[in-house]
DNA sequence: CTGACTTTGTCACCAACGTGTCACAGAATT
DNA sequence: AATTCTGTGACACGTTGGTGACAAAGTCAG
């Protein structure tokens, strides 16, 4: 279903989450702490989403959700005891997109994060549970980040994995220069750049076998790029 | 802030939401009947937003809620007096956003609202699972915005895409010169420009078996055009 | 600390394509 | 028959994206 990143400090909380959206199809990574939170959820590749409690020892729930925001668009869930509709406001307006209130049932989170994967546009089932993306010749580890070409290592700069594991991460879809200059840059102003092109054609010329006649990742004129399956 | 679609069918409570949300500077506009609510919310111009009672008379919430999503990627906030697990389940699995048991504080509503605007705006190709359109031989992915013809791909160009994006979004409806104007191009007063025909002419020319008897985009004369299903 | 190397953002240029406009013909409506 | 509306083809301009060069920034070994 999805990578999901769960933030919470309570080690049975945790570990019940961690089962009961395992059990529902999803891939869970845990962690107890704020810090190793933003960490995890703005390396690459993070998590498709992150649940996150507020109540944490080191950094408050809602200092996580800012600072995975300044760099990154990642659907958040904040998670709470505290059900105080002024907590759930502040919770919203620190960048999360979902606010539930514990004791939560585990199928009502799983609503909750499959109607945010669906209003993210991220794939809710993709098929196989793989981690890794292949298209044509061409063989992406969503883990180690080794892209391979025919079994071949190409050495891709950290610029050029991020854009292309943005792109795969959304198959047979359009995306626009602006998405992925937030989501591969974290930049949200930049619109007069060339720098999307550029490195999209500095990619290409890696991995495509005739990079004037790209197959895997496709110029939609007016549109954006498209990262194709073949 | 937001142009938003109150579909509630108390008298009180939805005088009550009209008013509070427009001291919070949105722009709102209230209806008492799902069959309305599905109208206003898929014409042209329609809200940014929906928030969705699920107690109607004439239908429910959630057929409406679906009515919509056949044709629309609209956020839709459902609420409800019925605050049961599994009805938010239902709420967000007929395709619903975010779900909100009454009595809600109408800062918080907004709050969500916000929330979910916010994520919404980030995406320009719409996410959704039904994202195929077809008429005829004619076939149109939104999410790739690839458009074949019996199975053979088509280019069109950026224009002719929206175009037919925009006409397939209200299939059998009679769209306007000004109306296409205005969601294609984004200008509002070029009533005397001839763009929009031949622009149609030009989409004609790719997607239609025999432009001079159009079949998929019908002239609707005095009125515009119409997009038919076949 | 230094110098070499790599990566990355910016820029200028060009070709190709897309697109708005126009004039006129043809069709529909009155 | 007159009038209004729409289809159609031509054309020139503007936009878009590919490309290579270059400079700034980052990285790393010695």
């Amino acid at each position: 279903m999805a990578n999901i990143l769960l933030v919470e400090d309570d080690p049975d909380i945790n570990a019940a989450f961690r089962l009961a959206l395992s059990q529902r199809g999803h891939s869970v990574a845990g962690c107890f702490l704020g810090g190793e939170g933003v960490a995890l959820a703005t390396e690459v590749p993070g998590p498709d989403l992150v649940v996150l409690d507020l109540m944490l020892p080191d950094l408050d729930g809602r200092e996580v959700c800012r600072r995975i925001r300044a760099v990154s668009q990642i659907p958040i869930i904040m998670m709470t005891a505290r059900g105080d509709d002024a907590d759930v406001v502040l919770g919203l307006e620190s960048g999360a997109d979902d606010y539930v209130v514990k004791p939560v049932e585990p199928y009502l989170l799983d609503a909750r994060i499959r109607a945010l994967l669906r209003r993210s546009s991220l794939p809710v089932a993709p098929a196989g549970e793989s981690d890794v993306v292949t298209s044509g010749a061409l063989r992406l580890d969503r883990k180690s980040l080794v892209t391979s070409i025919n079994g071949e290592a190409v050495p891709l700069t950290a610029t050029e994995t991020r854009l292309l594991l943005e792109l795969s991460k959304h198959p047979g879809q359009v995306r626009s220069r602006e998405q992925l200059l937030r989501d591969v840059w974290g930049t949200d102003y930049l619109n007069e750049s060339r720098m999307v092109d550029a490195s999209i054609q500095r990619l290409r010329s890696k991995v495509e076998r005739d990079p004037s006649q790209p197959k895997i990742i496709a110029t939609v004129r007016g549109f954006g790029y498209r990262f194709d399956l073949q």
